[in-house]
RNA sequence: GGGGCGGUAGCUCAAUUGGUUAGAGUACCGGACUGUCGAUCCGGUGGUUGCGGGUUCGAGUCCCGUCCGCCUCGCCA
């Protein structure tokens, strides 16, 4: 074989006079006859080589060039000359061209089902998928997929210099029902028993600090066995994390000197000091536990004013949950979102639609209010609910500071259901009036902040009862352990106050990051525990080996995971998550390449004492 | 589990209100061509309209079911 010489993106006017081989793809062929052009391509680029019969080729070399097509394998030996034809300044390599006297076709191609170009319209997602192998050669693809081995290293590099041990921990691992639902592996050792795979590595990486690791840090898969999105998948990847001897502080700033050293190396970016928000802050303002703060739009709960009103949907709405505490889930509430200049571009088509779409969210509807120039030049309000709001709408523009030009779009419901669908319904409306900047990748901004000071706990809304928000683990924040020490745990209003040493760290409106301080006090993780209405034994059923390990000498401790298939996806500038993994499952958790999953002889399940009760195919 | 969109040649798409032989570009095959660069020109092959039923004189088009993919709610940190 000719063993290549160079790669297909390196040769420069520099290497002219040069003999090189060259390995790769056939990209593209221009055959004139007795003049035949091929754009060869690897990872690194594409080079023109030219077959030339007045130059010395023999016969037999020009027939099999003749025969070239895309995606042929070939190798190839000749010399580096300037290009005769003139530069094709597309190409980095367009000043110079390969004059082939040896040609080597390493693999034929079947006609593939489509070319890895990334001129024309990419086929189907399905069919990339099934032929992953083919969509991958796609120079944006390899970019891909380098961006994120640079985003490996820089990781790797930034956590051995700050002392950091990576640590492997078990994918075979014991099933801990909490959160999602977990994929599950038979043991063949002992019938009717399984392994679970690790919805993340929490309680090993815990485990860590008591063993005095110290620092650790890992990037692992994790498995959650519940329906994508398309910034979701079921096997995803975080970097994972978690410190000794250190409380929120310490965390917080090893987590910003992290993403300060990622998108300097990656994106050529300064992050600068992130500014921090409250959990309660941004479900406020935003309606989100994530806040988009590239654009001013903010929420505003206007349930006082909206009492005032005759209005009978607010008035129902604010006498659900009327004796319960603010921001109690169920208490009702009235949310509005100003949008300025939005009477012109948020038409009544557009904004008929929002109703539908808050539906979707549990909300009833959205009453709109166009603030617009009256007769007399003052503000006039344009809207079907000008019969309740026109006796207070001097208190009603003052309140929200509107002005001639803007939309006014009201949600009333529960603060669960009202926050939420408002929320939405702001990026929506930021989508719509086209507020909504280009992606960092693309040269628009990089919106860094922490959220902080998370509730401990909140309700199911089915059950009613306590569930941790972020996980049995997280400790009440330094300044609200003595509080919750010495909390009755009838008292709802104070439980409900609790607010957690967890931290998460939200760019331009998704969540990058997420961690939190560690209980490493028994008596806060008895009173934990209690409190979610688990006894001690049971407790100590799915949590024996952490709580052992606990009771043996922890070391105050703290960590974080950042969801690398996430930061990716930044760096390059897609919403899609399959692009940044190699080889992606569909929403239905298929790898259309392999075909996995797919059934088992009998005999396999036999020996993991597994019986199918699927109807056969 | 629910809602929405989609599936027509290898690929990307078209096909009037349900109407005659389902078209185009590209790829592929054959031919021509010595300076192209998404080469060009000439000719050709290529279809279970995802699959199964139904309505109809007639179905790519309408109805029912089903499979697959995507988006999304629930779910998921």
């Amino acid at each position: 074989m000719l063993i290549r010489t160079h790669t297909c993106g390196q040769l420069r006017e520099s290497d002219v006079g040069k003999s090189v081989r060259l390995n790769g793809w056939v990209n593209s062929y221009r055959d004139h006859g007795n003049l035949i052009f091929i754009d060869l391509r690897d990872r690194y680029g594409l080079t023109q080589v030219v077959f030339d019969k007045e130059s010395g080729l023999s016969a037999g070399a020009m027939d099999a060039a003749d025969k070239l097509r895309n995606e042929d394998v070939i190798a190839c030996e000749g010399m580096v000359r300037v290009r005769v034809g003139g530069e094709n300044p597309k190409l980095a390599t367009g000043k110079i061209e390969i004059v082939v006297d040896k040609l080597e076709v390493l693999a034929k191609t079947d006609n593939p089902p489509f070319l890895p170009d990334d001129l024309s319209k990419l086929p189907n997602e399905e069919l990339r998928l099934t032929h992953r192998y083919i969509d991958l050669r796609r120079p944006s693809m390899q970019r891909i997929l380098s961006t994120r081995h640079k985003v490996y290293q820089t990781t790797r590099r930034y956590f051995d210099e700050n002392g950091f041990l990576e640590v492997e921990t078990p994918i075979l691992y014991k099933s801990t029902p909490e959160g999602a639902r977990e994929f599950l592996v038979p043991n063949r050792h002992v019938p009717g028993s399984f392994y679970a795979l690790p919805q993340s590595p929490q309680l090993f990486k815990q485990i860590l600090m008591v063993a005095g690791c110290d620092r650790y840090m890992q990037i692992c898969r994790c498995f959650r066995d519940e329906d994508p999105r398309a910034d979701r998948q079921a096997e995803f990847t975080q970097i994972d994390l978690e410190m000794s001897f250190v409380r929120r502080e310490q965390v917080m700033e090893a987590m910003e000197g992290f993403v300060r050293r990622l998108w300097k190396e990656i994106a050529g970016h300064d992050v600068p000091p992130m500014r921090r928000m409250s959990y309660r802050e941004a479900m406020e303002d935003y309606g989100i536990d994530r806040p988009d703060t590239r654009y001013d739009l903010k929420t505003r709960d206007i349930s006082a004013f909206a009492g005032k009103m005759d209005f009978a949907i607010f008035k129902n709405a604010l006498e659900k949950g009327k004796d319960r505490p603010a921001f109690n889930s169920r208490k009702g509430v009235v949310k509005a979102l100003r949008v300025p200049g939005g009477a012109e571009k948020l038409t009544r088509k557009i904004t008929d639609g929002y109703t539908e779409f808050v539906k979707t969210f549990g909300a009833g509807g959205v009453a709109v209010v166009k603030v617009v120039k009256g007769e007399d030049g003052q503000p006039r309000l344009d809207t079907g609910i000008a019969k309740f709001l026109e006796p207070l709408k001097g208190e009603f523009l003052a309140l929200l500071g509107c002005e001639v030009g803007d939309t006014v779009l009201f949600v009333a419901d529960v603060y669960s259901v009202a926050t939420k669908a408002i929320g939405e319904l702001r990026q929506r409306v930021a989508r719509d009036m086209g507020m909504v900047p280009r992606s960092g990748a693309e040269g628009g901004p990089w919106n860094f902040l922490w959220v902080v000071d998370f509730p401990m706990f909140e309700r199911n809304k089915d059950t009613g009862k306590w569930v941790a928000m972020h996980h049995p683990f997280t400790s009440p924040n330094d300044d609200q352990m003595q509080a919750f020490l010495d909390a009755n745990e009838e008292d709802e209003v104070t439980i409900e106050g609790i607010v957690s040493a967890g931290y998460d760290v939200v760019l331009n409106g998704q969540e990058i990051a997420g961690g939190s301080v560690r209980i490493h006090d028994r008596a806060v993780q008895s009173k934990v525990f209690k409190l979610l209405g688990m006894t001690p034994d049971q407790a100590k059923e799915k949590f024996s080996f952490l709580l052992e390990a606990l009771a043996y000498g922890a070391p105050p401790h703290a960590g974080v995971a950042f969801g690398l298939d996430r930061l990716v996806m930044n760096f390059v500038g897609t919403d899609n998550i399959r692009d940044v993994i190699a080889f992606p499952k569909t929403q239905t958790g298929a790898d259309l390449m392999t075909r996995a999953p797919s059934p088992v002889p009998e005999g396999q399940l036999r020996d993991v004492h597994i019986k199918s009760i699927a109807p056969p195919a």
